[in-house]
DNA sequence: TGTACTTAAGTTTTT
DNA sequence: CTTAAGTACA
C-alpha cells in the first residue's frame, strides 16, 4: 500500500486518496496526470474501496488507454482484463455489442470511418440529386456529425432557415441509409448507447451499480455528449473523477466543450478543486514564459506552475529572412545539441500545420540529419489495406454498400459507374442493398456477368467466413479478390503487397489476442447469448479494431531520428528541446482563428501546449518571407512572441538588423476578435527586405560554409534506405532535384535513387 | 472503361 | 508548390 502512494507530492497524494466523492482535477501539463489517475485506481482497488470490474475509465486515444493499462499491471498484480479501460469510442462499441438487440443494431454491424463516412454521404448526396456546390459533401459531414455530437437527432434540429432545413433532411436519410446497411460512423457510436441507455432503465441500472467509480482522462477535450454520457452512467450515486486542464484544450473545432469543467463543478457539486501545479518537466525560464503567455486568456479557472529546479537556459528567438533561412538555423542548433549530446529523438520540431514540414524535411535531407514525421497514413487507412477489409466486411455484411462500391470494380472487372449507377437507381427505389440488386440481376449483358462473378466470390468469402480462422480468411480474401494478383503486377505495388501480407498478421496477432481475451470484445463475446459463429465473432471484431485503431503511425527505421509533428500531435509528449517554428501572425496564430470568437485563445493555448513540451532547451523562430502556395507571403512576428517577457528570452538575431525597412512596409494586426484585416499581404507586397550590408553578407558567408551539405552523398559512402536497407553509394550524377545516386544495397541488388524522393539516410 | 490532362484549392485531429 | 478531383479523349 505505502508502495503506490510513494513521492507522490502533497497535491497529487490528497487526489489519489479523495473519499468516495467526484472529483475535478486540475491537473497541468507536467504535473503527473497520468500517474495521478492510474495511481487513483490501483488505490482504489487496493483499499478494496471497489473490485476491478466496478471501474470504469475514458480516454480519447488509444495510446492513452494502453499507457494506463501498462502502468495499472506494473503497479498492481491484478487482471485487468475486468476492467472497463478504454476510449470513449471502445467502450461504447463494446456496450453495443453486448446489446445490439435493444439498440436496433444487426449484430455484426460495421463502423464507419471518417473516410467511409464521406464517400457514403457523396453518394447520397450524388443520388439525390444534391446540388455540391451548395452543398459540399464535407460540410454534409460536418453537420451530421456536429448534430450528433451535441446529441441532437434530426428531428430534434431547429433550423430557421431553407438552407438548414435541406441538410436536417439529408441528416435523417442519411441515418435510415446507415440503418438499412447496419453501419454506424463513429458518433452515432456514442449517441446511439446514450439513446440505448436512456431508454432501458434496466441496462441503465444495471451499469450505474457495476461502475461505482468513473474516471476521465483530458476532461477539457470531452464534447457535449460525451458529458451527457458520463451523466448519465454516473446516475446520482455515480462517482466521477475528472483529469483535465482547461489551459490545454485546443479541440474545440472538433467539439470539445471546455465549458464541461464549469457544468461538471455544478452538476456534481463539487466544492474544491485540486490543482496540480507543481510542473516536474520543464525548466524555470520555460515554465515562466508559459505561464506568462497563458495569462493573456481570460475565463480561465486558474493556474499557475512552478517547479522545484533552476531557471535553466534563456529561451532561443531567431528572426529569419526566410522560411528557408529558418529551417536552416533549426538544422544547426540541432545538430549543435546533438554534439552536446542530446539523442535526435529527444528533440521536436514543432509547427502549426502540416504543410510547413516540407521545407523543413528538405533542409534536414540536405544536411543528412534523420528525422522522422508524424501525422502521415496509418495501416488501417492504406488503400490496399481499406480494399482487402472491403471485402471482409461484405463478407460480414453484403449490405455495406460502403464496402460494395469500394471494391465492386476492384480490382477492375469490368464493371464500370453505368452499371453501378443502375443498381443504385433500384436500390433507391426501396429494392434493397447493392448487393441485392447485383444479386437479382438487375444489371444485364457483360457487365451483368461479372456482377454475377462478384457475387459469387462474396458468397464464397461469407462461406469461408464460417469456418476459415481470421487469417486463413484474410488470406482467402486476398486470393479470392485477385487483389494479390494485381498489385503483384503493378510496377510499384512492391510497398503494398507487403503491407497485404501484414494485413494477414495483423488479423493473426489480433485472433491471439482474441483468444486470450486480451481484446476486450473477447469478454464481450460471454455476454452476447446468441452469436452467430465464433469465427464470424472474431472477424466482426477485428473489423471494429481495423476502425477504431487505425494502427500505429508508419514506424520509422529504428534509428535515433529528429521528431517532427504538428502542435496538435505534440500534445502529451515531452523533450529535451522543442523548437517551435512559424512564428508569424497569420500562421500562429492562424488567420482563420482570428475570424472565429475566442479563436485567438484557443491559438494560445495551442502556443502553451507547444511550449510545455521542453524540459531544458527551448527555441521559438520566425521568418519575414515564406513561401505559400507556390508564392511568397511576408508576415511579421506572432504576438506570442511578444507576450513572452524579454528578460526571459535571448534574440540570435537582433530582428531590427533583419526587418530594417518594417516601418515602411504597412502590416495588420487582427485583433482578438474582429481581425478584419489579413495579417499576411500577398505575394506582391513589399518584402521586408533583409539589411543589404553587414547582415545579408554575414549570411550569405553561412551559405557558402552550408555548400558541400548540399550533396550529402558521395561515392563511397554508407546509406540507409527505409525499405532496401544498408547499402553503398557508388555512382552519381544530376544536381539539386535532380540528382540520383546509385546505390549497391547489401540485399537488394543496385538501384538508381532519385535524391528528391528516396529517404535515404547517411549511415 | 481506363488513362492523361486540366483545374481548383489548400488549419489543427481522434475515434 | 502539391494534391486531389474532375473532364476529355483513346
Amino acid at each position: 500500500m505505502q508502495g503506490i502512494l510513494d513521492n507522490l507530492n502533497p497535491e497529487q497524494l490528497k487526489a489519489v486518496t479523495l473519499a468516495r466523492q467526484c472529483a475535478l482535477i486540475l491537473a497541468g501539463a507536467g504535473s503527473g496526470k497520468t500517474r495521478v489517475l492510474t495511481t487513483r485506481i490501483a488505490y482504489l482497488i487496493q483499499t478494496g474501496a471497489v473490485s476491478p470490474a466496478g471501474i470504469l475509465a475514458v480516454t480519447f486515444t488509444n495510446k492513452a488507454a494502453r499507457e494506463m493499462l501498462t502502468r495499472l499491471s506494473a503497479m498492481l498484480p491484478i487482471n485487468t482484463r475486468g476492467m472497463w479501460i478504454g476510449t470513449f469510442h471502445g467502450l461504447c462499441n463494446r456496450l453495443l455489442r453486448i446489446h445490439f438487440r435493444d439498440a436496433d443494431l444487426p449484430q455484426l454491424f460495421q463502423i464507419l470511418d471518417s473516410g467511409d463516412q464521406q464517400s457514403l454521404v457523396k453518394r447520397l448526396a450524388k443520388a439525390q440529386g444534391i446540388d455540391e456546390e451548395k452543398f459540399p459533401p464535407r460540410q454534409l459531414q460536418a453537420f451530421i456529425n456536429n448534430c450528433k455530437e451535441a446529441g441532437l437527432r434530426a428531428n430534434a434540429v431547429e433550423a430557421s432557415d431553407e438552407f438548414t432545413r435541406r441538410m436536417v433532411t439529408f441528416y435523417a436519410e442519411y441515418d435510415a441509409q446507415c440503418n438499412r446497411e447496419g453501419v454506424v460512423d463513429f458518433a452515432e457510436l456514442l449517441l446511439r448507447t446514450f439513446e440505448l441507455l436512456s431508454k432501458n432503465l434496466d441496462i441503465l441500472q444495471h451499469y450505474q451499480a457495476r461502475f461505482r467509480y468513473i474516471l476521465v482522462d483530458e476532461f477539457q477535450d470531452t464534447n457535449k455528449l460525451q458529458y451527457k454520457w458520463i451523466k448519465l452512467l454516473a446516475g446520482t450515486n455515480g462517482c466521477v473523477f475528472a483529469v483535465g486542464d482547461d489551459d490545454q484544450s485546443i479541440y474545440r473545432f472538433r467539439g470539445a466543450e471546455v465549458g464541461n469543467m464549469n457544468e461538471l463543478v455544478r452538476d456534481f457539486a463539487i466544492t474544491d478543486v485540486v490543482k496540480l501545479e507543481q510542473n516536474y518537466r520543464s525548466q524555470g525560464n520555460i515554465l515562466d514564459a508559459a505561464n506568462a503567455i497563458i495569462a493573456h486568456n481570460k475565463a480561465r479557472l486558474g493556474k499557475n506552475l512552478w517547479t522545484a529546479e533552476g531557471k535553466g537556459e534563456p529561451l532561443r528567438v531567431y528572426a529569419a529572412p526566410n522560411d528557408e533561412d529558418e529551417a536552416r538555423f533549426i538544422v544547426e542548433e540541432v545538430r549543435s545539441l546533438n554534439r552536446e549530446g542530446i539523442a535526435l529523438s529527444d528533440m521536436a520540431l514543432l509547427y502549426r500545420s502540416n504543410a510547413q514540414s516540407r521545407v523543413l524535411e528538405h533542409t534536414l535531407f540536405r544536411a543528412s540529419v534523420p528525422y522522422r514525421v508524424y501525422g502521415g497514413l496509418r495501416f488501417f487507412e492504406r488503400q490496399e489495406v481499406k480494399h482487402a477489409l472491403a471485402y471482409l466486411r461484405l463478407a460480414a455484411n453484403p449490405d455495406d454498400d460502403t464496402a460494395f462500391t469500394r471494391v465492386v470494380n476492384f480490382p477492375p472487372r469490368g464493371i464500370g459507374t453505368r452499371s453501378v449507377e443502375q443498381l443504385q437507381d433500384a436500390s433507391d427505389q426501396g429494392l434493397g442493398s447493392l448487393m441485392h440488386g447485383a444479386r437479382t440481376g438487375i444489371v444485364g449483358g457483360r457487365s451483368g456477368a461479372a456482377l454475377k462473378q462478384f457475387v459469387e466470390t462474396i458468397d464464397a468469402l461469407r462461406k469461408s467466413s464460417e469456418t476459415l480462422t481470421l487469417p486463413e480468411l484474410v488470406e482467402e480474401v486476398l486470393e479470392r479478390s485477385r487483389l494479390k494478383d494485381h498489385y503483384g503486377a503493378e510496377k510499384d505495388g512492391q510497398d503494398r503487397l507487403e503491407n497485404l501480407n501484414e494485413l494477414i498478421n495483423a488479423a493473426a496477432a489480433f485472433a491471439e489476442d482474441f483468444e486470450h481475451g486480451l481484446e476486450p470484445a473477447g469478454e464481450a463475446q460471454e455476454d452476447v447469448a446468441n452469436a452467430g459463429t465464433p469465427e464470424q465473432q472474431i472477424l466482426a471484431a477485428f473489423l471494429a479494431h481495423a476502425s477504431l485503431e487505425a494502427g500505429e503511425r508508419e514506424a520509422a527505421a529504428g534509428q535515433d531520428a529528429l521528431q517532427l509533428m504538428t502542435v496538435h500531435s505534440a500534445k502529451g509528449l515531452e523533450f529535451s528541446a522543442v523548437f517551435i517554428s512559424g512564428l508569424e501572425e497569420g500562421l500562429f496564430p492562424h488567420e482563420n482563428s482570428m475570424l472565429e470568437d475566442g479563436g485567438v485563445e484557443e491559438e494560445r493555448r495551442l502556443m502553451y501546449v507547444a511550449i510545455t513540451r521542453a524540459r531544458k532547451r527551448l527555441y521559438l523562430s520566425y521568418a519575414g518571407s515564406r513561401m505559400l502556395h507556390g508564392q511568397p507571403r511576408y508576415g511579421i512576428v506572432s504576438r506570442f512572441v511578444e507576450e513572452v517577457p524579454a528578460q526571459l528570452c535571448k534574440w540570435l538575431v537582433l530582428p531590427e538588423k533583419q526587418f530594417e525597412n518594417r516601418g515602411q512596409t504597412t502590416f495588420f494586426r487582427g485583433g482578438e476578435k474582429r481581425g478584419l484585416s489579413p495579417n499576411w499581404s500577398a505575394g506582391g507586397g513589399r518584402a521586408p527586405q533583409a539589411d543589404p550590408g553587414r547582415y545579408r553578407s554575414a549570411e550569405r558567408a553561412t551559405f557558402e560554409r552550408q555548400r558541400p551539405d548540399e550533396q550529402p552523398f558521395s561515392i563511397g559512402q554508407n546509406v540507409r534506405h527505409a525499405k532496401f536497407g544498408d547499402g553503398v553509394v557508388i555512382d552519381f550524377e544530376g544536381r539539386g532535384l535532380d540528382a540520383r545516386v546509385q546505390v549497391r544495397f547489401a540485399s537488394e541488388g543496385t538501384k538508381w535513387l532519385a535524391l528528391q524522393f528516396a529517404k535515404l539516410t547517411a549511415v
